[in-house]
DNA sequence: ACAAAAGTGTTATTATTACACCCATGA
DNA sequence: TCATGGGTGTAATAATAACACTTTTGT
């Protein structure tokens, strides 16, 4: 019997904090399905090509983000994969969502690709597809992970203060730390912080010293969010 | 131009806990690729057919194993997709790897599929394709979770005490835990495990209470294993 | 009675929390 | 000098680690 052979699409979740809000780049569909609405950058991927290769190459094609704009700060890792079979009503699609972050970066030249908060995507859902779910699944992982590794400072400029740091997480997770506990925790934690020496006022008040990410990619014990969420797992049989 | 279409696979680990050893449902393979070899065991999907759907298919086709042998037991969730380009000497082939946690049952009548200890497949290698990798992942996943989720659970039987809820993690893990803390952590965690009012003395010694599985998926603050492992990422571009 | 495994108590250490307080800059 | 945020100290609470010790069975 043959085999069959199906459509396989690479999505992106690309999320940043700008403005005080966690944004995702989003793409504004022009024709149908779905004229109008949100849809996450993406496109097929080729039959010689990697998926992670794929994945990095609609980042630059479709997203605007050259793979290293600033060295090894754009963080790229797969987050699922959903194909049940209606999801695009013109044919059956497998598509393989990655989820991207980044520092506040301007994005795409192209009108067509903006930041978007993610709020106002999730409340309002004018999202193609299932890309929703997608981007919620994408958001619950990146608030997870910030729990137990240093990813926040994906989301920060190659050097950033304390204060720029404890601001994303803060953001992403939509809930305050205390700025003293913070402080002690990622600086005591052990190579998670590497200081350059240099200060920076531009948040105002006394200079702050300037930190770059350290080799540590796990953080533990864990940095705790209270409130776990209903953690709504990926999938599920 | 056209739309590549490709053949879609899932692949299933499944997990169990036999004879003080963590292992793996495998398939061997009698004809090439990889004749003699250990493989996964998968399948193609079919054109109507939504992954888990696929996936719990596949684990009875396949694996031999019926969906619900004791209810609520077997788990099932998404791992991870494998696509690099020539992964399957034959043609591209894009796997979605599903990670399947069970207790110790009979297998597959058949016995072209056996339970196989993971450390044995892990230090030999004589896995098919990419299914070594798959296979470090999956475990990985699995050690990951036993430490914030009640997932151990799905390693045990309906009613299991606090004693083989812990050489579960013990097996898994690789590593000893002290049976006096390990008790009073995940009782006095909430909802955690339920009491049936029974106890048995299938360990020997004094009568266990035998418990069943509560509604709390996540256990905060986590069980820690130490040596955190080179925690190797599923993918990364 | 004894071995074996379950389960409880206790203490030292470590981590988190919730603050008070001081420090270094720009305006 | 004052407002603003950066950074340190400290004491109460909670969690973990490393034990001694008691309980309840089978043999």
């Amino acid at each position: 019997m043959p085999v069959p052979r199906l459509a396989v699409t690479v999505d992106l979740v690309v999320l940043t904090v700008r403005e005080q809000r966690l944004c995702a780049l989003m793409w504004r569909r022009d024709h149908d399905p779905y004229n109008g609405c949100w849809s996450l950058p993406g496109g097929f991927i080729q039959l010689d090509e990697d998926l992670p290769v794929a994945a990095s190459r609609l980042m630059a094609e479709r997203a605007g983000l050259a793979d290293t704009p600033v060295q090894g700060t754009l963080h790229l890792e797969q987050l699922a994969t959903y194909g049940y079979p209606d999801r695009d009503p013109r044919q059956r699609v497998v598509s393989v969502a990655y989820l991207g972050l980044a520092p506040d970066l301007p994005a795409s030249s192209r009108a067509q690709v903006l930041w978007t908060a993610v709020d106002d995507l999730i409340n309002h859902d004018r999202a193609a597809f299932d890309h929703r779910r997608i981007l919620c699944d994408g958001v619950e992982r990146a608030r997870a992970k910030l729990e137990y590794t240093s990813l926040a400072a994906a989301f920060c400029p190659p050097e950033f203060t304390v204060a720029e740091l404890r601001r994303v997480y803060e953001i992403v997770w939509g809930s305050p730390l205390d700025p003293r506990n913070f402080h002690r925790k990622v600086t005591g934690a052990d190579r998670f912080l590497i200081p350059t020496g240099r200060t920076t006022t531009r948040d105002g008040g006394r200079p702050a010293r300037l930190y770059t990410r350290g080799d540590a990619e796990q953080l533990r014990p864990p940095m705790l969010r209270l409130k776990p969420l209903t953690g709504h797992l990926v999938d599920r049989a």
